[in-house]
DNA sequence: CAATACCGTAAGCATTCACTTACACCTTTA
DNA sequence: TAAAGGTGTAAGTGAATGCTTACGGTATTG
């Protein structure tokens, strides 16, 4: 009878530049109107493909750790040698970390957590980042060595605590591009490899 | 001839109301209306101590570094034990982590990095607590064995970076209480005195 | 005491912003 | 082709919010 809806094309176009805004000025300081012009359409259209402001902001918490490890896995696909894994990923890491301003909205996020749903979002993606991690630096030690003293859990959280200071240093710009991937790279061997003293 | 100004006092007696309101509700969350309700005056009388919100909040950044440095110090001069400062501050933290709002704060302040006084601030932060973390480092390796793998500054980040997931953790509740100073605690370990593999 | 100027109260102002409504246009299906 | 219903444009609205102004009271100093 009628046109059928688009609603589902026109929100993955404009997602990746939802996420894009979002990073740039956080949550709070990120205004419809913001979003609708650089979508390049007007507000409206944006409500009409989620119910508020909040839920394209889920939304967009949802794509970037999708995107993310979505990236994670075309880097170890590439190449299957399980005990390199840990260490491209950090290669890839050091580099480019804070590309797609995944910890910006991380950041911005932390501060709405007595919103349950954002809450909720932040809690899935910790989680889930947590196992992908723990995957790889399992399957990095099974291949390599057995005696590492740190409990793969408790080096994973780590790795994702260092990811952290790193984006913060990043930001900061506390160190050099290459001092900071090269403490990257250190802290993280000892991480995955280190012994407790 | 008048009456002499209180403002140095009153902003002293006002300050740490404010640190409690900023990191309950973040930069922007907060409104000014809620802070003089909070801090039990007007709005005015908050504009007569500060010029504007910002001022507020850099006061409040600044003000939650120095009551962290100084509690670290109160810790450390209790008994003059230099190899088990560090050891002492991890314990220290791993409990007590966030309670003064520090890290929410730290959050909230990284998401307006675009203006140059709050980055300016964070950035005078972070390198204090480096420093801070630094020696406190220096002097436990000294006192024990030297031959440690992980250079001290990285060592210091490692343990910023652990610190900061150690707080999201608790902020998502990802752990148990026990389970994450658990894991602060080994974790610090192996990276103060681990080896690169 | 009297002048000075600080302190607290209350109301208000201009702006921003999330979200809505009204309406003309176009695309699809019967 | 004509109706149904989706799409895009434009203007608007009410509430929130950072900040200001006006004013009566009060403490301090000469």
């Amino acid at each position: 009878m009628a046109r059928p809806r688009q609603t589902e094309e026109q929100s993955k176009k404009l997602l990746p530049i939802v996420c894009e805004v979002f990073s740039e000025f956080g949550y709070r300081r990120t205004t419809t109107a913001e979003l609708a012009r650089r979508c390049d359409v007007r507000e409206n259209i944006l409500y009409r493909l989620w119910p508020d402001k909040k839920a394209m902001f889920l939304a967009a918490i949802d794509d970037i750790f999708r995107s993310r490890a979505e990236t994670w896995n075309e880097i170890l696909a590439d190449r299957p040698a399980p005990e390199k894994a840990v260490e491209r990923i950090i290669e890839y890491e050091s580099h480019h970390q804070g590309e797609f301003g995944f910890y910006r909205i991380v950041f911005t996020a932390l501060t709405e957590t007595d919103d349950d749903d954002i809450r909720g979002a932040l809690v899935g993606m910790y989680k889930s980042f947590h196992q992908l991690v723990c995957r790889q630096v399992k399957a990095a030690r099974g291949a390599g060595d057995l005696e590492s003293g740190l409990p793969t859990e408790m080096a994973a959280w780590g790795l994702l605590g260092l990811a952290t200071i790193s984006n913060i240093i990043r930001e900061l710009k506390l160190l050099s591009p290459r001092q900071r991937e090269l403490m990257f790279a250190t802290v993280a061997k000892c991480l995955v490899g280190g012994k407790i003293s």
